[in-house]
DNA sequence: TGTACATCAGTGAACGCGCGTTCACTGATGTAC
DNA sequence: TGTACATCAGTGAACGCGCGTTCACTGATGTAC
């Protein structure tokens, strides 16, 4: 066996690298297999002995982000300590960041890609649909309120986050983006009970308050 | 003078309607010339005495949803009554409403294109901008609550319908994706101080309440 | 009213281009001796 | 240790195709007389 033994792992996931930043960035159409390959340090010709078409592709790319168990390349550089009880106001926080809103190719998917993924087929979809659980799940452990309303909360803290995240992205005014982001931010964080005063002080000191709106 | 005065503005109109449903339906990218000509009943070799290229049209499309006095394009068949008062919470219930769901066609730009504006140019950005500020603007004006909140919560409650409805379309499940749309539209009518009973009774009879999360 | 005409909206063949995909070939690699 | 070899990762030319765009031409129209 010429070639040592991870070789083709390695370059498959290389590959699987560049996609997903240039999906991120450009959308899953106007990616060519040649700046894919070219990103990896490869020419186009040996694509199909690591895959079958771009879609498979685009499909394993997506997959990737459920497969991967630290979800690393969603926040990348954010500190998020996924077994700290405190996770959901970690979570919101990374989510509707400045470095989030710049970062586009280390992105998390469903703020660069919901409406590419929407256009897909089921594969795709799935991927999505297993990602955005695993976010809601994650928001809801970390919930204090009664847990009638637990589960429709964290629903739409993520949604709140990812959405405030995709329409900043559209911004022409940088401005704008920003003020989108904070006061999804300050609401989200309102919602889940976990702190009013999103720009200073880092006590937590009412975990068990209701979410009403922030007063000052 | 031969054909008709407004022949060429109603042909126009056409050309920039069948984009328009192709694009809320594909995307930019992924639609052709061919595909929206024929869709205006015409052949591709007339665009170019229409249009001087194919992201000139993108843009006058987009520049459209605001030009349009009615928003009508936004919420086809569905009844919002910009003048009444109570004009929040009718938006929110329209914005996320299955029939918005379901006619991806005549979606709002801002649900069915978010990532492919985030990837154009600043033209197609001020336009969404515009969208986006008319929408917080119609909200801001229902909400109740004391000032120094309302734009914040304005804000939110826009990014949670746009972004609950961009993510359950993304969904692979249905039940999921309405469980979503009915998470997001019971939360953002409780930001807004409107209602917390989202599916009987209409009356509002709590309209200067703080948005608290709502009980039972 | 009927005919000739000037206008210009619309047609469809043609262009170069880059795409996804295929494949015969090259050459770098680890192994056998 | 050094050489010959089998393997297969990677290359790059080639394919058909549909794209955005151009343009010479057709033919439907309202107007002039």
């Amino acid at each position: 066996m010429p070639y040592p033994a991870g070789h083709r792992a390695e370059v498959k996931k290389n590959i699987i690298e560049s996609a997903r930043k240039l999906f991120n960035r450009h959308g899953f159409e106007s990616v060519s297999l040649n700046q894919i390959m070219a990103g990896a340090g490869l020419t186009h010709g040996v694509f199909y002995s690591y895959f079958r078409s771009k879609s498979d592709l685009y499909a394993e790319v997506l997959g990737c982000f459920f497969t991967d168990p630290e979800w690393k390349s969603c926040w990348e550089g954010v500190q998020v300590d996924l077994s700290s009880t405190d996770v959901g106001p970690q979570v919101v926080r990374a989510y509707l960041s400045r470095q989030h809103f710049e970062n586009v190719e280390d992105s998390c998917p469903m703020v660069a890609l919901p409406t590419d993924v929407a256009r897909s087929g089921v594969t795709a979809r799935r991927a999505f649909e297993t990602v955005f659980k695993a976010m809601v799940s994650v928001l809801e452990r970390s919930l204090t309120q009664e847990s009638r309303h637990r589960h429709t909360t964290a629903q739409a803290v993520a949604a709140l986050s990812i959405g405030g995240m995709v329409v900043a992205r559209t911004m022409a005014d940088r401005n704008l983006a920003d003020e989108l982001r904070a006061a999804c931010m300050a609401v989200a964080l309102n919602l889940g009970g976990w702190e009013g005063n999103r720009k200073s002080k880092m006590d937590n000191s009412r975990p068990g308050q209701r979410a009403g709106r922030r007063r000052k």
